[in-house]
DNA sequence: AATTTTATCGCACAAACACGCATAAAAACG
DNA sequence: CGTTTTTATGCGTGTTTGTGCGATAAAATT
């Protein structure tokens, strides 16, 4: 392999995925780590990229990239994390959209193998950055507000699918009502993603608790787990604890 | 061997495989390596291919790296522009993705009322800001490297629609061997979004013209529209300009 | 503080390269 | 036709570039 090969490589990993390890590289490209160290400094050179210890990261991940603007973002991060114990390798996932799924999306461990059903085109361009990753995009209407696919076309081919886990971002959900939602068609989609995983997770800032809305979609005991950002004994929490349902 | 056999065939390996070894073309050649260096080197001086320690890569292979800063952007601009005179109110347009295809999508005009179908999960995001237009994502398996969706589920899909018009961006477009590719599905792909519209325009910046891949998409014949940033009665276009071709 | 991981430096060696020169075939010319 | 000029190619020699190895230093981890 030619040495501007090996450099477009990396840019690529780099701008693939905002970083990359040297002992990684290393392994992909089958070559020294004197080399990948070399390469790494040639393209600080250019100024393509800051080099840290144990590898290198992307130029803009620092400046351009602004997410500081998702509201509650600190929460939807913790929630993340925790979402991420429920992943295991091999497994089928669908996930919904919203910035609380693509915090979790991004906090997915680099090896990771599985393959991942979404309705969010976003959450599919950040799973594309996970090599053993498989990503399919459900097709069908996109939705202005939402920034997911939805209607007929998109239930009809939820229907062909069998996950292991569903994951999905809320608008509200109560003790005793459950899942519930403003808009019909969200809530035949959310329907329709329950409907064809094995156990179902569900992602909730902890302001989003204790709320119904006009429509349900399903009651509390159709779901198997709860992600907040709070602590297991959170007062919040008791009357949900009560319930048949794993709360993390 | 003539040199200029020997020209042609190192630019068939460079278009083929993107790169090329200076030992591979000496054993290919049967001529000694200081041959292959002045051919080499003669074909830089002609700006068909790029030299590097060890031996050359195309040109044109800029492809998929590049990320952060949009590669050629003023080009890519200047034929956004011009794409856009082509939709009409009521239209029904299917796109691919990449970068040429987004800049295009920013310079809609706001009040735009038309369908549009598309396999690229950006490019739906960057419609859905317009509120007149109508966003059908078409689903199926994702691809790391194009950031589309592809393979059998997107081509039967594709099989249902009937656009008015298709937009694509390209990797290569030649005036004898037409559209071409590198990889298989992407290929196919292409195929499948052809068959569905009624006309086609293809964009294209200038450093993509003249060069054929390995796939074959279509003859030339059977796109309606070349879009580059060239003015129309630039020399590079003329050879294009004798072919059943509007170019914009 | 001890241990492991990652970086840095100098060196060695092979592969790739540039340059001048020699040769020979092809082309141009009287 | 013979001579000169041009063009194309290969070889020898010295140089540059790319890569890996070992020893040592620095940073992170425990």
């Amino acid at each position: 392999m030619l040495k501007k090969e090996r450099h477009d490589f990396i840019m690529r990993q780099i701008n693939l995925h905002n970083r990359v390890l040297t002992s990684d590289l290393v392994q992909l490209l089958n070559v020294s780590e004197d080399t990948i160290r070399r390469d790494l400094q040639e393209l600080v050179d250019e100024n393509l990229l800051y080099k840290v210890h144990g590898g290198a990261l992307s130029k803009s991940y620092h400046s351009s990239f602004d997410d500081s603007t998702v509201y509650a973002r600190d929460s939807k991060i913790a929630i993340g994390k925790k979402a991420v114990q429920l992943i295991k390798d091999g497994m089928v996932v669908l996930t919904g959209g919203g910035t609380t799924i693509l915090e979790f999306v991004k906090r997915l461990p680099q090896g990771l193998s599985a393959t991942f059903f979404t309705i969010s085109p976003l959450v599919a361009v950040e799973l594309a950055k996970y090599n053993n990753i498989e990503v399919i995009l459900i097709g069908g209407l996109f939705s202005k507000n939402s920034q997911v696919t939805y209607g007929g076309q998109v239930i009809t081919q939820l229907s062909e699918i069998k996950a292991d886990l569903c994951l999905m971002g809320t608008s509200a959900i109560h003790p005793d009502e459950g899942l519930t939602d403003t808009y019909w068609e969200i809530n035949q989609l959310k329907k329709a993603m329950l409907a064809c995983a094995k156990k179902t997770a569900v992602l909730c800032i902890s302001e989003k608790l204790d709320i119904a809305l006009r429509l349900r979609v399903c009651p509390i005991e159709s779901i198997s787990y709860l992600i907040t950002e709070l602590d297991l004994d959170h007062e919040s929490l008791s009357r949900y604890r009560a319930k048949e349902l794993n709360i993390l």
